[in-house]
DNA sequence: GTCTATAAACGGATAGAC
DNA sequence: GTCTATCCGTTTATAGAC
């Protein structure tokens, strides 16, 4: 079975050491196939390499491992799109940035692990908050980066709510679909989704359409 | 909590009668809430009024129950967006089609049942196969769609398939955001997701952006 | 048809040997 | 650090009374 996840960076699993980054690594894979609760620690264990109880010695319970994931994936999520695209003054080309760079992470399967984010049930409320204080964030951020193309004049006549759910589904969707040892190539899939959501969200053909 | 799914037809579940279609809607609503394997039997049982053990006299068990959902949510889907979309020679105007019953569908929570479709890991060898076609078919028709208009000449400079899986992506994500007692009235929606989805693969404007 | 009771398996988690 | 053994709650599913 393909692997869905690679993280280059491993996840520091609270200083713990590299065995420890690897059973986080292993469960982020597993979980991102079959769903937490379709996740038991005997997957985990027998994918790392452990038994159920060897397991334990790296980590404090379940829900804490997914909240360590998810908070790994944020942090990823935070270095890799909203700190460069933070540099950019033009909301234009700050749009054009994030979804280059969100649809990249997840074509090269790094940070594939944001389909743990949908796991937010699964969490203890405290948890539940933080995670979900930390995902606003970024849902604000693009929702900026858009009013500010709608006060410029740019953006479709459409809400600016809407489109960042939309072109959030369209990018998060990758990682149900998209095969690295596919026919598509990922350079072809990034070309096309920027050429889809500039256009799908910004007036006039911004994209020079050639092939 | 927000209902997700209102089914308006009872599933036909194998012609046991009214009380049996009552609990595959409850059991649909619960696994579009909780997931498959979040939600217990007993879950079920009780929010149909039952034990659990009175429930297995009207299903098989877990995963069968599963799969007669998921058989309807593909009938409800050829029967509201396929079916008329057929109709229609032109691509343009199928395609518009396609996305506006598929969107106006998951506004109204009506085939909300299609996040069931993500639970395929829990279906067991041959009713996974039976179900993936099913799909494959649906993803086909519109792939099929976009074809034509690339041949017009209409189509953005893109591969097909990767514009199916986007146009599905955002798309398919409304059941994850969307709240009919939110602020967004589904109408506004439904006419930006057009709005998008046409332009984001379409050459040139095509929707009069008025508001 | 719907219940109580219970079987059988599996889940997360811990104790304690090595 | 990693194992074996085990606890205990929960799960799916069935048997059999009413």
């Amino acid at each position: 079975m393909q692997r869905l996840i690679k993280l280059k960076e491993p996840i520091p699993a609270s200083g713990k050491g590299k065995r420890a980054s690897h059973v986080y690594r292993i469960a982020a894979e597993i979980m991102c196939q079959k769903g937490y609760e379709g996740t038991s620690m005997n997957d985990i264990a027998e994918a790392a390499g452990l038994t159920k109880a060897g397991i334990y010695h790296y980590i404090r319970g379940k829900e804490e491992l997914l909240f360590e994931i998810m908070t790994y994936a944020m942090d990823n999520l935070d270095q890799r799109i909203v700190a460069p695209a933070q540099e950019l003054a033009d909301p234009e080309k700050r749009l054009r940035a994030i979804v280059e760079s969100h649809t990249r992470s997840l074509l090269e399967g790094v940070g594939a692990i944001t389909i743990v984010l949908e796991e937010m049930p699964a969490l203890t409320p405290t948890h539940r908050r933080v995670i979900k204080a930390r995902k606003r964030t970024y849902f604000d951020f693009i929702r900026q980066t858009l009013q500010e193309l709608e006060s410029e004049g740019k953006l479709r006549d459409i809400n600016p709510t809407t489109a960042t759910f939309s072109l959030l589904g369209m990018i998060l969707w990758i990682s149900r679909w998209y095969r690295r040892d596919g026919k598509l190539s990922a350079e072809e899939v990034l070309k096309d989704y920027v050429d889809i959501a500039i256009n799908g969200l910004l007036k006039m053909d911004r994209v020079s359409s050639k092939r």
